[in-house]
RNA sequence: UGGGGCGUCGCCAAGUGGUUAAGGCACCGGGUUUUGAUCCCGGCAUUCGCAGGUUCGAAUCCUGCCGCCCCAGCCA
């Protein structure tokens, strides 16, 4: 199944949204509409990039503007082109095309000339001190730092200094380039912060040409600037700084500004430089996960699960391989909102989005998980006959499949109880059931093995109520699936559960640390009768089991012989939810 | 003891001085149903963190508390 016709979900209304929607009145930016993705090519995407995702490629979309999708690729010990490839299949998978793709890297000449300029306007200069002393010298939360011994030096040496870092001339740690702006604010990151660390690593854009690389804080909003976002949107923890990324913007005017990024311009690498506003919102979090790089890289190099790829993991690709259709985490994100709350949304209403998505478009199967044997003995044993079920209960477009029928049937362990709890709605000893799109059966008996198991269950067919006759009619309060035990293919299915045991894995308040909150039996593999019509699945296919839930043909190791499903999510249970 | 944010139903979330405080999810009833699914109908905040104040009128304005989150990387 594919995501060729995805639901698109009305544009909600959030505070982003207005302010764009004001700055489009105003004729502010021309009128214009420009966002980016900044991913740091270091992991792989997740369910709360999805939200920064949908929310940068949807106001683009809506206001016929543009987002861009920018590497963030500053840090070059901590990057890998690994990510780069995986963060574009993800954004392809989940529906989004950039209008442009670009690297903080690819600026990192006009990051430099930028540089140069702060120097020689007597706003950077460069600081001998190690780490550690400029952590003194910061002062704390409470304390106003101090100056830099080094703060006064002139701009020919600053220049001469900055240069020949450049050029490679001093050891990682060495020397840093720093802004001159208060080392008493209150905010901290206004204590003279860095824009440069030496630091002599292979890049995995930019090779060996730099031993010098830029800070988030500088190269963000001057790659911002350069690209003519308008409105640059990041997460809360940032919203301290923003005085920053302005001061740049004060520092540099755009005019200035324009000249170095022309030729950028001209070779494609630029827009229109102008003056972008950051805007903060809050995270998405989900409960029962973790959504951390560092938690996710932990759960993957532990071996905890299978790569990051495992169908339990936050992942887009784990979300992917699970089966979730791209449409429902748009959905989802949508419904969620945009705002400044931290809040953490359960995660049944991502399921909840999951199963809106997959009951309207996945085909009707019947797959036996728990296998009991069900012999019809008023059939001959050579009985045999096929019956055209429909794909879908209300969607006629979806065709119709054959399933063949015989004496013998596998039907759901769980489907006959000796001894029932009240209100329980399926076979019981002389009890009657119906078997989708057969008829009426009567338990009359059935076999125990001497551990008390049942191993077979003996039923009478009621003829009159077959299909077609008008005792098909006849009410009956259960209906049951099965396959038939001559025509059944066989298949492994993997069904899985909640990652996480608790509702906040990271709450350490009961001891435990996240990764003794996992769930020991999030993952299970049956083996499974399948209807014969599945051996036509392809990889990624989504369709329901009836009565199961949704299921997908596992993206990787799903072949014509050898069927392999995961469980997506389970239908709506609500005779289970009240025991 | 510094700076920056946020507090509306179990979970999200509208609301921008006069609305019966939207909507979704969840939940609870009822109906339809050859999936205990889907679908349909109905219910679900005299109250907006708390306490004062302004006002004819406050979730919305003011004051004071309380609670939660973020910030002291040469990470992003």
């Amino acid at each position: 199944m594919t995501d060729a016709a995805p639901s698109t979900p009305a544009p909600a209304n959030h505070f982003i949204r207005q302010i764009v929607l004001s700055d489009i009145a105003a004729g502010k930016h021309g009128g214009r509409v420009a966002t980016r993705f900044p991913p740091e090519p270091n992991g792989y995407l997740h369910l709360g990039h999805a939200k920064s995702i949908c929310l940068n490629f949807g106001l683009a979309a809506e206001f016929s503007g543009t987002c861009n999708l920018r590497y963030d690729d500053t840090n070059p010990s901590r990057e890998d082109v690994e990510y780069v490839d995986a963060i574009q299949a993800d954004l392809v998978w989940l529906g989004f095309r950039w209008s442009q793709l670009h690297h903080a890297s690819d600026y990192f000449q006009i990051l430099y000339l930028c540089a140069e300029k702060l120097i020689a306007l007597g706003s950077a200069f460069v600081c001998d001190l190690t780490a550690e002393e400029v952590r003194e010298y910061r002062g704390t939360l409470t304390q106003a730092g101090r100056n830099s011994p080094y703060r006064d030096r002139t701009i020919d040496e600053n220049l001469d200094l900055f240069r020949r870092m450049r050029a490679g001339e001093f050891a990682d740690g060495s020397r840093t380039l720093r802004a001159k702006i208060d080392m008493s604010s209150g905010n901290i990151n206004l204590r003279d912060p860095t824009l440069y660390r030496v630091r002599k690593v292979t890049h995995q854009n930019t090779g060996d040409a730099w031993p010098i690389y830029p800070m988030y804080d500088f190269a963000h909003s001057l790659s911002d600037a350069a690209e003519g976002i308008t409105h640059s949107l990041c997460t809360l923890e940032f919203e301290d700084h923003r005085p920053l990324y302005d001061w740049f913007l004060d520092q540099l005017d755009m005019p200035a500004m324009a000249e170095l990024v022309e030729p950028m311009r001209h070779a494609g690498l630029a827009g229109r430089p102008g003056r972008p506003q950051q805007i903060e919102f809050a995270r998405g979090n989900l409960d029962f996960t973790v959504m951390s790089k560092r938690k996710l890289m932990a759960l993957v190099t532990d071996g905890l699960v299978e790569g990051w790829d495992d169908p339990r993991m936050p992942t887009l690709v784990g979300a992917r391989r699970r089966g979730y259709p791209a449409s429902a985490i748009r959905v989802f994100w949508e419904r969620a909102g945009v705002t400044k709350q931290n809040s953490v949304i359960e995660y049944g209403v991502l399921e909840g989005c999951v199963r809106e998505e997959l009951d309207a478009r996945a085909p009707r199967r019947m797959a036996v998980l728990d296998p009991l044997k069900l012999v019809i003995t008023n059939l001959d044993a050579t009985h045999e006959e096929t019956i055209d079920f429909p794909n879908h209960p209300k969607n006629p477009d979806l065709g119709t499949r054959s399933v063949p029928f015989s004496r013998e049937l596998w039907i759901e362990r769980d489907d006959f109880l000796e001894v029932p709890p009240k209100g329980f709605h399926r076979l019981v000893p002389g009890g009657e059931v119906r078997l989708r799109g057969i008829g009426i059966v009567r338990c009359t008996d059935f076999v125990k093995h001497i551990d008390g198991s049942v191993t077979q269950v003996h039923c009478t067919l009621d003829l009159d109520t077959r299909a077609g006759l008008p005792g098909a009619d006849r009410k009956i309060k259960g209906t049951i699936h099965w396959v038939s035990a001559m025509h059944a293919i066989a298949a492994q299915v993997r069904i899985y559960d909640r990652l996480f045991t608790v509702a906040d894995p990271d709450d350490s308040s009961d001891g435990k640390t996240y990764a003794e909150h996992l769930n020991a039996d999030s993952r299970r593999v049956v083996d499974a009768w399948l209807e014969p019509s599945l051996a036509d699945a392809k990889p990624e296919d989504n369709v329901q089991f009836e009565r199961l839930g949704y299921f997908v043909a596992d993206r990787h190791d799903h072949a014509a012989g050898t069927p392999v499903f995961n469980r997506t999510v389970t239908l709506r249970d609500t005779f289970a939810a009240s025991r």
